[in-house]
DNA sequence: TGACAATGTCATCCC
DNA sequence: CAGGGATGACATTGT
């Protein structure tokens, strides 16, 4: 199909300019359908050309999300260790200040949080609620049940 | 020449 | 209602 203009310039052209195109110029019935043709794969082609950019941005950006958040486990999960850690030495610590109070640990239950790993078990809330917090003479605190309050009793008393 | 990636086209939905 | 943008699916082309 032969047109009297170049076919480069009719996907391109504002909807308008396609417009008073096709009133000046007097196109055929298939010259019409032809030059529609080519306007709509034109414009699909730049829309498909959008698309698959975008998409693949998308996807980049995902990735990098992806690499963010690895890091974020990774700290967390330095962390973790870190507290649990921490958990250990203070259960530690706690265990040799009854011992050295020669108090009736059978008495005093203590139950530190759960030392399971992030995919265990761990309870999402962790807290001293339940328990009192009381101060030795020698300055140390410890840690009891409350419903066992009466059941302690200070070796100097 | 087959595999894979890039690009084009079509059908369809939606504004 | 027609035009056109988005996008999934399939076809074609390039490497």
């Amino acid at each position: 199909v032969d047109l009297p203009f170049p076919v480069e310039q009719i996907s391109s052209m504002t909807h308008r300019a396609f417009l008073q195109m096709l009133k000046r110029e007097h196109l055929t019935p298939e010259q019409l359908a032809f030059v529609q043709d080519i306007r709509r794969r034109g414009k699909n082609r730049v829309a498909a050309q959008r698309c698959r950019k975008r998409k693949l941005d998308c996807i980049y950006r995902l990735e990098g999300d992806i690499k963010k958040l690895k890091l974020e486990k990774e700290k967390l999960l330095q962390e973790h260790n870190q507290l649990k850690f921490g958990m250990e030495e203070v259960s530690q610590k706690f265990s040799g200040l009854c011992q050295s109070l020669s108090l009736d640990t059978s008495s005093i239950i203590l139950t530190p949080p759960s030392l399971a790993g992030p995919d265990g078990d761990m309870p999402t809330d962790i807290s001293l609620d339940g328990f009192l917090v009381a101060t030795c003479p020698e300055g140390d605190a410890i840690a009891l049940r409350s419903q066992d309050q009466n059941t302690v009793t200070h070796p100097s008393q």
